[in-house]
DNA sequence: TCAATAATCGCAAACGATTGCAATAACTTT
DNA sequence: AAAGTTATTGCAATCGTTTGCGATTATTGA
């Protein structure tokens, strides 16, 4: 499996090193589908996967790797109940995530949902939003089930 | 200013208790527009006030406080730049929020612009978004003429 | 190939925020 | 008004995340 060749020329083409501990960061995200099985994981979970390949790895530096692929595009951040997660970059275009409250499920939206919201930001407040790595909170279908909410809702 | 008469009737209403730290922690909220102006405080700007009126406020009855009114929808959440800023719920209607990471300004959002995006949840997923409290990062008007930025942008 | 240099690392301390727990104090009941 | 009850507090420990700093190591240019 190849497939982070292109993040690796990223980094260098970028002047940044090339450190084992960079490559196990990234192949463990690469590989790894993380314990939701949604393809994002938590940061501690790339933690203890990447110190089973690297005994001295130190969560300083999987904070600041993941931190400095985010900027690199090569990995996108979603951040699921106050805790951040992160996934391999969408190659086949950026989407975009709903995620539960209740359950802390994850659901990825399709970005022209929010193709709209954002013209209407820009042209009329001259905002341009962040809408690469978009992530609204809510409830899901199958949990709104299981708690029947208060009916009351207002945007 | 008896403003927050209605705060202390849902206080009581609920079965909590009315203790001086947190009518402190309201009257702060409420007289205090904040340094940012924007109507908003810090947490550690309503602590620093609200010590200042009661020596023994601790930063933890603080926070407490803080979620406990937003719990009751008294007060309104804003994470700015990933801190958390606290405001009086607006009675005139919720409003959201537009908070730049350029200047940290954070500039009010009427919620109708939000009404269709969260219909098409609805409809197309049955997600109920919590847009109650919904603050978009991204870069205002000023900052990007400032800042002129990569033009490739997507959604 | 090896020294020079600067980015990156590991460690520990610090950050903002949350939580466990024993002491306190607001409310209820009489 | 005084005692009982239980929510709330203050403190300290802890959480997840970030940062300062001296030691290390990937890269460069000789």
């Amino acid at each position: 499996m190849i497939k982070h060749e292109k993040a690796i020329e990223t980094l260098r083409h970028k002047g940044h090193r090339l450190t084992p501990q960079r490559l196990i960061v990234l192949s463990t995200i690469a590989s790894g589908e993380g314990a939701s099985g949604d393809g994002h994981m938590g940061v501690d979970e790339v933690f203890q996967t990447a110190k089973k390949a690297y005994p001295y790895m130190d969560i300083a530096t999987v904070y600041r790797t993941l931190h400095l692929f985010k900027d690199l595009g090569v990995v996108t951040e979603v951040a699921i109940g106050d805790r951040l997660h992160f996934e391999l970059t969408d190659p086949n275009g950026h989407h975009h995530h709903m995620v539960c409250r209740a359950c802390n499920g994850a659901f990825n939206l399709s970005p022209h949902y929010l193709a709209e919201f954002r013209d209407t930001l820009n042209k009329e407040f001259g905002f341009e939003p962040d809408l690469e790595h978009f992530a609204v909170s809510g409830v899901c279908a199958k949990c709104q089930e299981a708690e029947p909410k208060a009916s009351g809702d207002r945007a």
